[in-house]
DNA sequence: GGGTTTTATTCAACACGGTTGAATAATGCG
DNA sequence: CGCATTATTCAACCGTGTTGAATAAAACCC
């Protein structure tokens, strides 16, 4: 941490690693306007101006240690498949199961900043509402797959964003029941013409 | 905020309220981060410490400064009064009319800092929700109460918090038509018991 | 293998942000 | 009038993200 000699380090340790682990521990546990470019220094053993020369700016950091967090290709191909009927459970439970897990709850509002909030919303909007029209078909599927997008994005947000107590304290079994008959609305009614 | 002579002013000014509404424009303009005090000071023409004096800080400048933006109570009442068929309209109606007039579509994402964040979860589980199950009354009033602020929180989520172009692109009538379904299913269809 | 370039690091300093304490002048009360 | 209170500016402090110079190891080249 202190008073390392100056230049180059011997050997090539993957100082980049440690900070990008580093912010992702500190990002996580206290937000990003929380945690500061010299706290992630010390907790990595290495000197403020490194991240800057590493990764350009806190903004960089927090980019680049945070990729993966809402966004799980994997997950989505399952629920993708199979019936209609059962549809809007797997959306359900992919979200569920994917948040649950991945955030314990009590950090969860920590990640809430420009850009994860970005990566969220290009994700559903370019993503997840593409697919879902596309599993649909039909006509209005678009249309259905952009209330979909809505009602599911209202359950992220209400519970892991922003969590307000009646919905964060659901279990992933009462959000099904909670949420289903919404969202299979949002999938499968027509949007009546005025 | 030139060369002002140092002192109490003649006459009273009401200095707080120009503090108070110059902090609401700009808050309103860049965002929590994005305003610092000493541009609110610069608007205002005063020096930046005298909201120090008047406010105990930047956080008690915003929660003083901004307090009813999100939370219209009047109409919410008019949302909750009529027959139940029209209900899913009406709070959709009520909800694009707040924040469609409230704030300029380019600015929509300034408002989403901790304490707008804290009062919108306060409103949608504290009021929104227990008004609801209220008016729904009969078997699982709660629930459905619950999952409709879930769509409700949803709407407001993808729309202006974090807007979604999709979302965000809709007109009044086509968020009736788009979110109708699922909300009128959320407040009306019974969740089934497994 | 020696010389040069490139890379990784620390250090010191900057500019800016919010806040605080002292100084000062007008107001209000007896 | 005299005195406490209040409203204001000024200068300074401390913490933040970032940058430029100095430095030392590694990598490359002939």
């Amino acid at each position: 941490m202190l008073n390392k000699t100056r230049g180059r380090p011997r050997g090539n340790p993957d100082t980049r690693a440690r900070i990008a682990a580093a912010a992702r521990d500190l990002f996580h546990a206290h937000g990003y306007p929380g945690t500061t470019v010299r706290a992630v220094a010390a907790a990595a053993g290495v000197d403020p101006a490194l991240i800057s020369y590493h990764f350009g700016s806190k903004q960089g950091l927090f980019s680049q240690s945070l990729n993966l967090l809402c966004v799980d290709p994997t997950a989505l191909d399952q629920a993708l498949r199979g019936d209609q009927a059962g549809l809007a459970d797997r959306l359900l439970d992919s979200v569920t199961g994917l948040w649950d897990a991945g955030v314990p709850a009590e950090n969860r509002m920590a990640v809430r900043d420009d850009e994860t909030m970005r990566a969220l919303r290009d994700y559903l909007d370019g993503e997840l509402r593409l697919r879902i029209a596309e599993f649909l078909g039909g006509p209005d599927a678009t249309e259905r797959a952009t209330a979909a997008v809505g009602v599911l994005g209202g359950l992220i947000f209400t519970r892991y964003l922003n969590p307000i107590r009646s919905i964060d304290a659901l279990s992933p079994a009462d959000v099904r029941r909670v949420f289903g008959p919404a969202l299979r609305a949002a999938l499968h009614a027509r949007p009546r013409r005025p």
